[in-house]
This record gives C-alpha cells, sequence and structure tokens, in this order.
DNA sequence: CCTACCGATCGGTAGG
DNA sequence: CCTACCGATCGGTAGG
C-alpha cells in the first residue's frame, strides 16, 4: 500500500514529537489522571493546543486511543520479560531479573499502566480478547519460573505453583499504585528489596 | 408475552432490602463492570425497574452515590484492621490474621471493592482525603506490625520497614484484580498461603 | 488544523 | 415513582 500520509511542509524540529506520539503521551496523562470515559476529546485537544475536531486529522477516534495506549504497554511487558525465557540464569537471579523489567516497564509508564490495569476491561471484544492473552502469557512465565526454581531445587518444594506466582505478580503490578519515577527509590531498588524479601522471607532464621 | 428481563447477574435484590440498599448494591455493580463516568443514572435506574429521573427520589446525586460505596470499603477495611492492634498475638500469626481480614473485605465486596480502589482518585477533595488518611493508616497499621516483629525477634531485623508494609499491601490489595468469590479458594485459604510465603520465603533451606 | 455543526445522551429538575 | 423536559456536553463530521 502506497504511503498517502501529506508530507509536512517544513521539518518539525527534531526535539518535536510526531504529533501522534504527543497525543499519544497526553492522552495517557489524561486518562490515567482523570479516567478513559472522563476525559473529553475537547479536553485533550486544548491540552495539545488545539480544536476538538482537529484531532480527527490524526486519530479515528476515542476507542483508537485507548487501544493503542493499552496495546503498547502489552507489547512492552511482553518484549521485557518472554525475552527472558531462554537466559540461562538459576531461577532466584531469574526472578529478580524478571521483577526489576517488569517493574521497570511500569516505572517509565506509570500513566499507560495506569490506563492498562483500569480500563482494559473496558475494551471492545477485539481488544480484550489480546489483552486476555497477554494476561495470560505472563501469568505463564511466572509460573514456569516458580516451576524451574521447584525442579532445580532451588525454591521450596513444596510451593504451590499458581500461588506463588500471584504472590510475585502482586508485587511488581501493585507498583503502578505507589511508585514515584521522581522518588529516591529506583526500580532496581524496588526489584531488589522485594525479590529479597520473597526469596528469603521476613522471618528470622 | 414472556418476560424478557434480563435477570441480575448476582443475588436478587430480596424485596424487604430497603431501596438505598438496593440502590448502593446496583451501582457498585455497575461501576465496577464499566467504570463511574462510564454507566449512566438512566441504566442504573433500569436495572432496578425505574425511570432515569426517578433515582433523586432516593439520592441527591451521582457523585453521592461514589462516596457512599467508597466510604463504607474504607469503613469496613478499618473495622477489620484497626481493631486488631491491640490484639496480643505474635507478630507473625497477627500478620496472617490481618491478611485473611483483609482479604475477606475485598471478597466480600469485590464490586465495591474494585470501585474504590479505581475511582478514589476522582472524588471530590473532601471525600479524597478522608480517602487518603484511611490509606495512610492502614499503611501505618502494616509497618507496626512489621516493627513489632522485627523488634520481638520474630522477623529478620534488616527488613526495610516500609519496603515490607508495601511488598505485604501489594499481595492483599492485587486480590481485587483475580480473586473469584465462587472459587474453590477461600479467603482464608489465599492468606495462609501468602502469609506461607511471605514469612518463610520462597528459596529452599 | 479551524469553523460550524450534527444527533445523541448526559445529570438533574418540576410537577404531579 | 412517572412524564416531560431542561441546558450542557458528548464524540464525531463536512467543508474548507
Amino acid at each position: 500500500m502506497p504511503d498517502t500520509t501529506p508530507k509536512p511542509k517544513r521539518e518539525l524540529p527534531r526535539r518535536e514529537q510526531p504529533r501522534r506520539e504527543q497525543i499519544h503521551e497526553v492522552a495517557s496523562r489524561l486518562f490515567s489522571e482523570r479516567g478513559y470515559h472522563a476525559t473529553s476529546m475537547r479536553e485533550l485537544a486544548g491540552e495539545l493546543g488545539m480544536q476538538g475536531g482537529s484531532l480527527y486529522a490524526h486519530i479515528s477516534g476515542k476507542e483508537d486511543l485507548l487501544v493503542q495506549i493499552v496495546n503498547r504497554a502489552s507489547q512492552q511487558f511482553d518484549e521485557a520479560l518472554l525475552s527472558l525465557r531462554d537466559v540461562n540464569l538459576p531461577a532466584d537471579e531469574k526472578l529478580r531479573e524478571a521483577m526489576h523489567r517488569h517493574i521497570l516497564v511500569v516505572a517509565d509508564n506509570m500513566d499507560s499502566a495506569t490506563v492498562f490495569f483500569h480500563e482494559w476491561k473496558h475494551l471492545s471484544p477485539e481488544a480484550y480478547t489480546r489483552v486476555t492473552g497477554w494476561r495470560d502469557s505472563i501469568d505463564h512465565f511466572y509460573r514456569d519460573l516458580v516451576t524451574e526454581g521447584m525442579r532445580t531445587g532451588l525454591f521450596r518444594p513444596d510451593l504451590d505453583v499458581k500461588m506463588a506466582a500471584l504472590l510475585i505478580l502482586s508485587t511488581v503490578n501493585w507498583t503502578y499504585t505507589w511508585f514515584h519515577p521522581q522518588g529516591t527509590l529506583t526500580p532496581r531498588d524496588v526489584a531488589d528489596g522485594f525479590a529479597d524479601m520473597l526469596l528469603s522471607g521476613l522471618r528470622a532464621r
């Protein structure tokens, strides 16, 4: 298919993002702060310095925007975690690394992550199914990791795999509610701290 | 003509239940399924078998409904946990009990809990402040619990109190996303399983 | 990207 | 609790 996108009359300065990228970013912020349905296209346009109707020169509709945000978030989780599958690491170190990557994605995309966790249920059936597939694959990743740890003798042999995976997922996902990217704690700090406690337990020896 | 009215998905509102109670219940369900802003007062009225305008004979406005739901949820968390403060139990057993109560509140009010976690940021300043106060007091409760465990030698002496409290809170709060009250796992199962793993760790001895 | 506009629907009210 | 209605605002479109 030929590219029918109209060429801009002049090159934008390099530090300026493409308009679509700006829209994505501002939409993520507004959707996360006010919620998807509570954000009007006119508010979004206003923050971008344009009129409401002008948005539709760049996007096809409001739902399209939500789908984009959620899709890109899923994709980032996917890339971060699934590439770890084949890495040759002991299960405990792999867990630490997975949690770090997982938290990094959340921390680097606090807005999209919030939208992702809050609005994915309200997507159209098609997009909904894709997100459900993502959730399953991430869940599967952590279950496999736990299973491997048990098989290699690094993890307790009596673990409930499903519950252990849920325990891990809870801690990394919930970061979207409290983490402050500008704070003193880095994603590395959080991942290391959480992984240590999860691996060794709170109880004194 | 047969009655084609769709039956309510959960429990049939009991006839002797006050109207306000029914409204609260249905509103919780709709707000949790579709989101607060995406739910119209006419949909809510429809599910209750009345016309849109008739709702206002019972409530003062839509926001009032949200405030009620969030307030009652906060209250239930408060009652469940803060009464544990003065109970004389070793820290590990108290942790298990606190997690059980916490998860029980979520499990018994999946809809309100979802609304609570998703919409509290969108409340009016007054209600927002109250919820923030609740969050702080629950956070405080878990931090005190961890501190006590360290002081009495039951917990590792090198714990980061703040991080440990966040770890615990993550696991109990996140249950609102995956727990199924009709499933085979009971809140007791989840609390015991999670508490065991948190206390003893995933690592083999 | 703007102006001007569409039908639909929103939360809420008046009067019964 | 209903009927009838309000002004406001919604997402989106046409034509430039």
